[in-house]
DNA sequence: ACTGATTTATGAGTAGGTACTAATAGTTAG
DNA sequence: CTAACTATTAGTACCTACTCATAAATCAGT
């Protein structure tokens, strides 16, 4: 900053700075306002905003109870030959319940679901989200089909995996995906 | 516990506990296992397992930087009328770059990305995230069409939403798929 | 009973606060 | 011009959840 602003003005852009850097600390803020420790601490507690630690378990909190939940989901399809952090392989026998009465084509969901679920056992991780994914249906696939998923990891940076899925019938394509994939610690 | 464990055992499942439950402090793990809480410093000095702010904070910054950059993922499809938790309307034409050469069949993955983004900024948060993703492409989508896609939160339960999208090109049905989306905080 | 491993206790120091009091500087109203 | 009020800063005691170092107590096996 270098200047000295109002009280107004300081806490509007006190509140936008910890919206975007969540995990600063008053101390920080201080040098970064140029006012003392406890005007930033007053600011706080005007603006009712929790101290760092608070606002860091907060954060971590709120993410670690849905991935949880996530992780416990069923795995779909039964899995092979997954080799960690590059590759596997699932299998899905498509049955009475996964398809459509009229006419006996698969329900999307579930060639998704095995993709998904295929994607997150390949990341090496305790504990994997999905974060986004695109996906294209080919072919139809129908009742009594093996549904053969093939995960291919792209590439990984930190912790954020884009894995390629390209599901076959008997050798032909029936579904791709490209999901990317977080991991986390625990 | 009750009991008093041998050392060795008492640190497998002291690194358990800790991976189940990774925000719990000394004091309390102390208690858990009816040992002094300088017992269990040394027990996670020689796991290497870090205090619990530092496995608070990791967990936080591990997921809070993909989140940022999901986020700033630009949306896709113009918005249109947000009711924040209940619903939205989005609208995407669909150009020359969307379709394939050959049939001018739009690439599912748009409309995705459209259903996708919408379910999103449905949420009412700073920061939103896709947990998984079911979605069915009903009918080819060509060049030129105007495609209507509408959101509709189903159900909300703490901090994670059922979105359904549902996407029509002249009244007709051409997508429809169910977001779980994560909302946080910061 | 002795010895070594294990456990517990004690004290000092740390980060990042809360909650409070007091002093000072700056602005505004009468 | 001065009293009143607001804003800022300083300082204190206390808190949690530790780390690191050292010492004492306890327990288990021979």
């Amino acid at each position: 900053m270098g200047t000295t602003l109002r009280k107004k003005e300081r806490q509007k852009l006190l509140k936008e700075y910890i919206e975007k850097e969540p995990f600063v600390t008053d101390e920080r803020l201080a040098k970064h306002f140029n006012v003392s420790v406890q005007t930033i601490r007053l600011d706080r507690l005007a603006l009712g905003i929790p101290q760092v630690r608070e606002r860091v378990k907060s954060v971590a909190e709120e993410i670690y109870e849905p991935l949880r939940s996530l992780q416990q989901s069923e795995l779909v399809g039964d899995l092979l030959d997954v080799q960690l952090e590059q590759g596997g392989l699932s299998v899905l026998d498509i049955n009475e319940s996964m398809v459509f009465k009229k006419n006996k084509i698969t329900r999307g969901h579930h060639l998704f679901a095995q993709a998904n679920s295929l994607a997150v056992a390949v990341v090496d991780a305790e504990v994997a989200l999905t974060g986004s994914a695109r996906v294209r249906y080919l072919k139809p696939v129908l009742l009594g089909d093996r549904v053969v998923a093939k995960a291919t990891v792209k590439y990984k940076r930190d912790n954020k995996y884009l894995v390629q899925i390209i599901s076959k019938v008997n050798d032909e394509m029936v579904f791709k995906g490209q999901f990317i994939v977080f991991a986390t610690k625990y």
